[in-house]
RNA sequence: GCUCCGGUAGCUCAGUGGUAGAGCGCUUCCUUGGUAAGGAAGAGGUCGAGGGUUCAAUUCCCUCCCGGAGCUCCA
């Protein structure tokens, strides 16, 4: 009699099969349905294909589309099949990695001729054929000579063969005509491909080594359903919709001049509304909370850079240097050497401490012109830059403090955010008992309020852990937050001390934090966030007041006066028709109209129409309607 | 910086080896409007810059500048 296995099922569930059955066997033992639906297996916690024989008793998860883990497999097989294609069109090409990626998935090639949209369409042909055939994707163990050999075209993948160690299990996965060194697993048989779309090309250094060979890259997203693919495929349409170059144009918000430079923004007065209304809210905020405002020069001297260290680590990403009578100086890169020089203006005492400075502080940095991406990738932006120095006991109490303002400005803003703490690199400087003293601080003060963060783990900055915080917007994008970090390095180079109690000199902890970050790169982010429709208090323009003809034209321009008495941001539009301007304020995202004719101007009223609302409307008394802008805007009403 | 793609009116774009066109916007006039485009006329372009090929270049070639998709890097 053959002897058997014992399967153990998730839900503890045991079962037996005959040796040299595979987890497709197992599912069949459990039904037919689960039969079609598998498409690989979960093997003592390794993922395996459907047909892989199982070695011995285990616990075994049978994976379907509705397992995360699915979708990831499902995409790297979708690339193996585009590689068949593009190998079908372009016999030649060199194969270098493809895999699966957050959103779908990429296969770089190495080609003479790059590749055309035209191709693409040609390559998606290529890949229903494959798909049609139904291969089956085939797993076969080799050595390292027998995989030399059966790459021995393939210099990209010959590379890759030559890290592997001796003992090491090397796994080739054939489909049709293709092979592919692959560590798997696959879905069965490219017969159970889902819909997928070639997106777009791009080149793509080998390995990610600018050094190195560049690459021919196709992107590419795959799906269970068609339903699925649709879906992701509006949401990069809705994520082009919100572009905040097109939005930034069409709303008069900012603008760049190659007279003036790349990566330098022109704000236009509609955008220094926005950036104005933020810096106002923020310093309001932060005065509230102990904070200084300081300013400090835009250019200085050289020395200050050598001293600070920036010159020796940063300078690939400064502007190069100016001449002076004789001096070098230096645009500069960051706010903290100069607010290092404001405390060292006096002698400390440790009575004074904390000392919280702050400076929208406008920094320049070199950034190669490749990384420039309208206002979110820029050499000149504003930092909401603070510096707090404190004693070591203090940094608790400081951190915690941060968290609050943290919270309220994003709460603001509507975003949802994550925290993650990052700790000690490998290179850092600074002895390790510190640097764990000052992580177990941050970690002590998350978990005091209880909040969910994650550790990543050497993520720190060289010289100190720091806390950072990921937005997420409104399309669920994340993106870099608020940042507190903690200095070990600058202190020393500066020697910068305070007196204590004990009549000693003392050195003071740096936390170096922004909560915007850069104004340029914030209000990029909001405006796609917004898509375009600020808040209230945020709206350039808050009011815009139509009458209806040029009768009211008089009592709608005394109603606009009134508002902008209030300090509201309203404008009168009386030249083209009614449908006309209406269209043009929802264009441009007014939040509210406010329209004048015969019956408002007899009861004195106002018929508000606000942004998005169509043709649903209110009657309101004109002072009503006044104190409701009011209100919404001193609230900051989302 | 690198690979590929692009640059024509303020914006979105069409077009051509014989020096240019549309829609929107803008100006003026008519219309005096009741909730997402009322009508007409007009102005506006050294076709990104420089060089080359040619009888002739916005068009073909080269270099540069700027933008885009990525790679690498980052607030």
């Amino acid at each position: 009699m053959a002897r058997t296995l014992q399967v153990t099922l998730p839900d503890g569930k045991l079962l037996r099969v005959p040796e040299g059955s595979s987890p497709y066997d197992v599912a069949r033992e459990i039904g037919p349905g689960l039969a079609k639906a598998a498409l690989a297996a979960e093997v003592d916690g390794e993922l395996v294909d459907l047909h892989r024989t199982l070695e011995g008793d285990c616990d075994i998860r049978l994976l379907t589309e509705r397992d995360p883990e699915a979708l990831e497999l499902l995409r790297h097989s979708t690339a193996h099949v585009l590689a068949t294609a593009v190998r079908k069109h372009r016999p030649d090409a060199e194969i270098g990695f493809g895999p699966s990626i957050e959103e779908g998935f990429y296969y770089d090639f190495g080609v003479d001729e790059p590749f055309t949209p035209e191709d693409l369409e040609a390559f998606e042909e290529a890949m229903e054929e494959v798909i049609e055939a139904d291969y089956p994707f085939e797993r076969r163990e080799v050595t390292k000579d027998e995989a030399r050999e059966l790459f021995h075209d393939d210099p990209l993948k010959l590379e890759r063969l030559e890290e592997f160690d001796d003992d090491e299990v090397i796994t080739v996965y054939q489909d049709g005509p293709f092979l592919d060194l692959c560590k798997g697993p696959h879905v069965p048989s490219t017969g159970h491909l889902g819909p997928y779309k070639l997106l777009s090309t791009a080149g793509a250094y080998w390995r990610g080594d600018e050094r190195r060979q560049m690459l021919q890259r196709i992107y590419g997203t795959a799906f269970f359903s068609g339903k699925e693919l649709r879906k992701h495929l509006n949401r990069l349409e809705e994520a082009r919709k919100r572009d905040h170059r097109i939005l930034g144009r069409e709303l008069d918000l900012y603008t760049v001049d190659e007279r003036v430079g790349s990566g330098l923004i022109l704000w236009k007065p509609a955008g220094s509304i926005i950036r104005n209304e933020i810096e106002e809210y923020e310093k309001e905020l932060i005065l509230r909370h102990g904070y200084e405002l300081v300013y400090t020069p835009h250019v200085m001297s050289e020395r200050l850079f050598e001293q600070s260290g920036h010159l020796e680590n940063f300078k690939e990403n400064m502007f190069g240097a100016m001449e002076v009578e004789g001096a070098r100086y230096r645009a500069k890169p960051m706010n903290c050497p100069g607010h290092i020089c404001i405390y060292q203006a006096e002698q400390r005492s440790y009575r004074e401490l904390p000392i919280r400075y702050a400076e929208f502080g406008t920094v320049y940095r070199y950034e190669r012109s490749g990384v420039l991406h309208g206002m979110l990738r820029v050499r000149g932006f504003t930092q909401d830059d603070a510096h707090v120095f404190c004693t070591e006991e203090q940094v608790p109490s400081e951190i915690a403090a941060l968290l609050d303002l943290v919270d309220e400005m994003l709460t603001t803003f509507g975003y949802p955010y994550t925290i993650e703490l990052a700790t000690r690199p490998e290179k850092a400087m600074g002895d390790p008992q510190v640097w764990e003293h000052a992580q177990d601080q941050l970690r002590g003060v998350l978990e005091e309020r209880e909040l969910a963060y994650t550790v990543d783990e050497g993520g720190g900055a060289f010289y100190g852990p720091k806390l950072d915080f990921k937005l997420i917007d409104a399309i669920g994008r994340k993106w870099q937050g608020p940042t507190v970090q903690l200095d070990f390095n600058l202190p020393d180079r500066f020697d910068i001390e305070f007196i204590g109690e004990d009549n000693e000199r003392h050195r003071p902890v740096m936390l170096h934090r922004v909560l915007i970050g850069s104004m340029e790169r914030f209000v990029g982010g909001l405006i796609e966030h917004y898509a375009g429709a600020f808040p209230l208090w945020l709206a350039p323009e808050q009011v815009r007041v139509l009458p209806i003809s040029e009768q009211w034209v008089p009592e709608a321009r005394a109603y606009v006066d009134q508002l902008r008495e209030s300090g509201i941001r309203a404008h009168l539009k009386d030249r083209e028709s009614l449908s006309y301007r209406i269209r043009d304020a929802e264009l441009r995202k007014v939040p509210y109209m406010a329209v004048i004719g015969e019956r408002e101007a007899k009861e004195g009223t106002v018929a508000v129409r606000k942004r998005g609302a169509g043709k649903k409307q209110e009657m309101l008394d004109r002072s009503a309607f006044l104190n409701r802008v009011i209100e919404e805007i001193e609230t900051r009403a989302r």
